[in-house]
DNA sequence: CAGTATCCTTTAGGATACTG
DNA sequence: CAGTATCCTAAAGGATACTG
């Protein structure tokens, strides 16, 4: 459970990872960046790699005239879905609920 | 999705919650301590006092002839049971397809 | 276009000592 | 027993400049 906490962990995890489940396409670099703001190329950079080690997302160099990079869901990424997409519902049904800390306290 | 994930973040949030939800029964401070090793007081404190304010565990200080404070989980709380089982039953069934970055890189 | 490299600030978290 | 307070280190993450 907490391993699996730990593959969504990270400021841009859910958001990366989401937008390259709601498509069944490949999303360039630069076409995640715009659609995930306002993260940098080196958080971008960074997370992807991650997820590419762990299994979860495939990186698909183009070596085309106009050169670029795409990246996919993995089967195992695609299965990660359903837990957060309960996440997504949970929210949605609880979030007047839940009360905002004032400080992440320290 | 991004803000359930955050009642989940940061090191002991998912053992602490976990054991308050295994139990109909409130657990003593130093019982949570016992059963989530090796949290410091100090983390467990600080996780306590979090979730308290966000609404998903309630602090009981029961001043008896020994005094101690008891932590239960509120029906908001309870409500995240289901996700935190999705999460347990996807790492279950999918533990060995991950594979383990070798550094967090950064 | 899709990255690296570097510098910097902020935050998380451990260790330890002390207290009503 | 259930905390605070303090000090410290490590890790996360932002900003910016540079590159094949």
């Amino acid at each position: 459970m907490v391993m699996a906490i730990n593959l969504i962990a990270g400021k841009w995890a859910i958001p990366v990872l989401w937008h390259l489940l709601l498509t069944e396409d490949p999303l360039r670099f630069t076409e995640i960046r715009r659609r995930v703001p306002p993260i940098t190329q080196k958080e971008l950079t960074k997370q992807l790699r991650l997820f590419e080690e762990q299994g979860l997302v495939i990186r698909k160099p183009r070596p085309t005239v106009s050169p670029h990079v795409e990246y996919e869901a993995t089967p195992l990424g695609r299965s990660f879905y359903g837990a957060l997409d309960i996440l997504r519902l949970w929210m949605i049904e609880h979030v007047d609920e839940v009360q905002q800390p004032k400080i992440r306290n320290s």
